[in-house]
DNA sequence: CACACTGACGGGCAAATACTCACAGATATT
DNA sequence: AATATCTGTGAGTATTTGCCCGTCAGTGTG
């Protein structure tokens, strides 16, 4: 079986989703999907793979683990938040992304079902893009996704960690880009910026919508910032040098989570953190460079709401 | 801090997930969980198992692919089929025989492969012609082909949708037309007519047929039948209201999928249909309008084998 | 108190799966 | 058209996994 139009590429994920249903689903073993598709075991294992690979395998743990519940709850009573989930660590890749997106993404997945219109405002980064590619394709289109900030350099190119226009076309939802780049030449520019209605309907819907999930940055050399060249090592040094711990949609926020008041944040042409928030914000944040970033953003209400994983959980929460 | 609740029962579960998660999730061996969890490799995968026994662990595949796997084997279910295939469906043209062509090709082409003498006898219809019309050329001399009716009108002039000498002459095999017009002049003329030994020759080797493609044909003003001429409106009015709804090889059935006893089928010299046979009969048919026709010989195991696409199949499941 | 029963454990082994490597055919490049 | 590159394949091999089975601790029973 092919999809109707067959490029060489699209049959060849076609098997690889029929191997992987056949294998995960249906619980056959490589030699029968081979003899069923009519490949060598070997393809079979493969087309698997490829499946594994590609994304098309999603798989979730339908289980509340009780230690990772514990600290979630402490979390939100020390933080006061709205909403905490904390996933499972792999103590030898503490880093891994899957299982905080994984959990993201279940409770976008909640909102999304929604048949009432709702608005979804999304930040950047490499843990919100996995968390879109944790999603199911479905159909929102009663739904909005507005983006809370550009995607592109001052010269117009842009980034590759853009969530919004994933999600939309995952979901089939109008979609509001962020019509202006990260940062401004300064801050005159910035100004008649947003002056445009194009912006000013932008930020508006920010501010209106009934959910939205953020990543957070810290304040290092391996930071967002500096490796997708918003910032320059030397600058990302000065800005830690005067207190800066962390940064949610570009804002920059000092260890008590107020927004620095500095030459880069005057240039900042994001949506305004919407601080305080009576609707869920919630950050997707996992890892010990971001520790303090992470406690700085809860200290100061910049978020009401954290998806992180166990060990970061446990660190937060240690002194 | 503390577990909630910590009975002998849910920490095992606990511990189920957390070594779901790390499997599935995280990707460890059960080697490495074992050492993670501080327990025997062998108690590690008991945990994963019970993960899986337990349904903690959910899968799913993220690609149009799946639903029609889940379609073919809703179907497979609840008609006892030997075989199922559901091709995706084109929104922008649903009665495109592309799609089911090609999967009735692929499924053709694994009997081909075989090294070994195969009997492969066919039905007629644009289905079957648009199939051949699919699959590679290939030198298949160790084949057979076999029709299962004719194609010609009892004037001896031939109906243009014959698969059998298309697929002879695509693969290099000898084969076997049908040697008799569609429909008899009269009862006693077909019992003549099936006295010849190339008829009793054909028919059998139709019984000994390692696979058989059949398509399916609905019963209104529109159907095959009516279009090529072997009935006329009029009479296929009345064979409706009679109670037929499909016709396979020109065997016209009722809505049990049971041979309707009517003056046509006394006059059908096509080789008798391999009712709930054991060796696969495949029929390729989509469509609306062969809902009915298909859904009634898939109840009466006319065929034990379908081919269609995703719209047809979630409707034939529908009610 | 002996005894059968239950259920978990770990050893060991066969089956299943993943990986490596060399090769063939396709594709791109010159 | 010849050559380099890439992709997919099959064979062989190493690793991982599933499962049987003997053991043993805990538990209820006569």
């Amino acid at each position: 079986m092919s999809t109707t139009r067959s490029s060489p590429e699209s049959v060849r994920l076609d098997d690889a989703a029929r191997a992987g249903w056949l294998y995960y689903v249906a619980g056959n073993t490589q030699d029968e999907i081979a003899r069923k598709l009519g490949v060598s075991r070997q393809s079979a294992q493969r087309l698997v793979a490829m499946a594994v690979s590609e994304r098309l395998i999603k798989v979730r743990v339908d289980h509340p683990i009780a230690r990772c519940m514990d600290l979630a709850q402490s979390l939100s009573d020390r933080f006061g938040l709205m909403s905490c989930e904390v996933v499972p660590s792999d103590p030898d890749a503490p880093g891994l992304l899957t299982g905080i997106a994984i959990a993201a993404a279940a409770e976008l997945e909640k909102t999304l079902k929604s048949p009432e219109r709702r608005i979804i405002s999304l930040g950047t980064g490499r843990a919100l893009k996995a968390t879109v590619e944790q999603l199911p394709r479905m159909a929102c289109p009663q739904h909005v996704v507005v983006s809370r900030l550009g995607n592109m350099m001052q010269d117009g190119s842009a980034t590759p960690y853009n969530a919004t226009i994933s999600l939309a076309e995952r979901i089939g939802s109008p979609h509001y880009p962020y019509p202006l780049p990260v940062l401004a030449r300064d801050p005159a520019e910035l100004a008649i910026m947003r002056q445009q209605e194009a912006v000013r309907n932008t930020i508006s819907l920010c501010e209106q919508a009934h959910m939205s999930l953020v990543g957070i940055g810290q304040m290092d050399r391996n930071a967002p910032l500096v490796v997708d060249g918003f910032v320059s090592g030397a600058e990302m040094e000065q800005l830690a040098a005067s207190g800066a711990v962390g940064e949610i949609t570009s804002w920059v926020y000092d260890q008590s989570g107020r927004v620095i008041d500095c030459d880069l944040t005057a240039r900042v042409a994001s949506a305004p953190l919407p601080h305080a928030a009576e609707r869920p914000v919630i950050a997707v944040a996992t890892g010990a460079a971001k520790l303090a970033a992470i406690r700085a953003a809860l200290i100061g209400r910049l978020v009401n709401g954290l998806i992180t994983s166990e060990a970061t959980a446990e660190r937060l929460l240690a002194p």
